[in-house]
DNA sequence: GTCTATACAAGGATAGAC
DNA sequence: GTCTATCCTTGTATAGAC
């Protein structure tokens, strides 16, 4: 099917020279097709952009609900988070462009992101409550606020930090260097338990 | 100075509209300027661009460099810190265009961001070998790599989680905001001598 | 419904007159 | 040092072939 190829194309393209380097007449060479058929699909090139980044949200909608299905576990929301890191990269064409998720963030006719963004803040909210519930973290109230506002910001801007300063990085090892850094933080947290979940994730993350 | 103008009114209507939508046209117009004639003073769009990143880093040098005059002690660092943050503030325009960074971090012939940000990765690590040797903190040289990483990567994206998902910030709220954020890590990690520190910043900056 | 060809507007860049 | 005129690229829109 056009379309999904066009996507695919495009993504490739916005990973490998950026999303503003890359141009609609470039996406419909790549695909032997005139640049009108492209825009046949998509009237604009933003809107290309804003079907990735739905794409790329609802992957990450899926990791959330398996989570959601076990018992909370550090070792859990760490595999949780490998798991999103990693959506991230494959998606990093257009989810490092913070001038284009601004756009999107001022669209009315998208996703909207800003609610978006909201829900995932109460989410991780509830999860660390979680983690504090089945004896895996000890905090209070203002220790999970600064939880949350950490691993929203970590989360949202490691891959902007990999991308740009390191222009081909091993992805699993840059992954694993922050994925280090997440343990780290929720290591000061942790209880004896919540302790002994690192171990487990590490041993298998880590050998 | 017809190029101080120049400077001075692309970072205004940068901060007000980002960098991609501001036209060298209307650059020029809003100086009353033709447009060739900006073109004599900077010969592309990203050399107005790459300057004033250039001057961003110059005022920061400075905050640096007076930051090491005094003995080392979190309130002093997270002084600084605070002064980096209004920097950033007033920059954004160019700052947060992680796009552009991209750019300018590839560009050969124009400033090194690359060994720059290298520098200043290394200044950290020296801040906090400073602070643990006059008792501030009490950390490894493992915690010491966290902790840098940590104010790396959050010292140069706050500016774009405020901006992006917040369209018109009160500055002096936001920054009070990601320095509670960094003063509750640094406090982690504190000791005795350390939360003195952070007690008398906090009495001085939040009242 | 799919696709090609083409035209248009906006913005960055350049050359040359004054 | 300043300005006008012009070129080229790129996003976007449309008319029409199959």
């Amino acid at each position: 099917m056009t379309e999904k190829q066009i996507l695919k194309s495009s993504l490739k393209l916005f990973n490998e020279r950026g999303y503003h380097d890359v141009g609609m007449r470039e996406i419909a060479r790549e695909l032997n097709l005139s640049p009108g058929n492209v825009t046949y699909y998509f009237k604009k090139k933003d809107d290309i952009l804003f079907t990735l980044l739905q794409e790329y949200s609802d992957q990450n909608t899926t990791f959330y609900e398996k989570y959601h299905t076990e018992s909370a576990s550090i070792a859990g929301f760490l595999g949780l988070m490998k798991n999103i890191f990693y959506s991230q990269y494959q998606y990093r064409g257009v989810y490092i462009g913070n001038y284009i998720v601004q756009k999107e963030f001022q669209s009315t006719d998208s996703i909207n992101y800003k609610s978006t963004s909201e829900r995932r803040k109460q989410t991780f909210q509830k999860m660390f409550t979680d983690l504090r519930a089945e004896g895996h973290i000890n905090a209070n109230d203002d220790d999970i606020d600064f939880l949350v506002s950490f691993i929203t910001l970590f989360g949202r801007f490691w891959i902007s930090e990999a991308t740009i300063f390191d222009k081909s990085p091993d992805v699993t090892q840059a992954i694993k260097h922050y994925i280090r850094l997440l343990v780290k933080e929720l290591s000061l947290f942790a209880t004896e338990r919540g302790k002994l979940s690192i171990e487990q994730f590490k041993k298998e993350e880590f050998g």
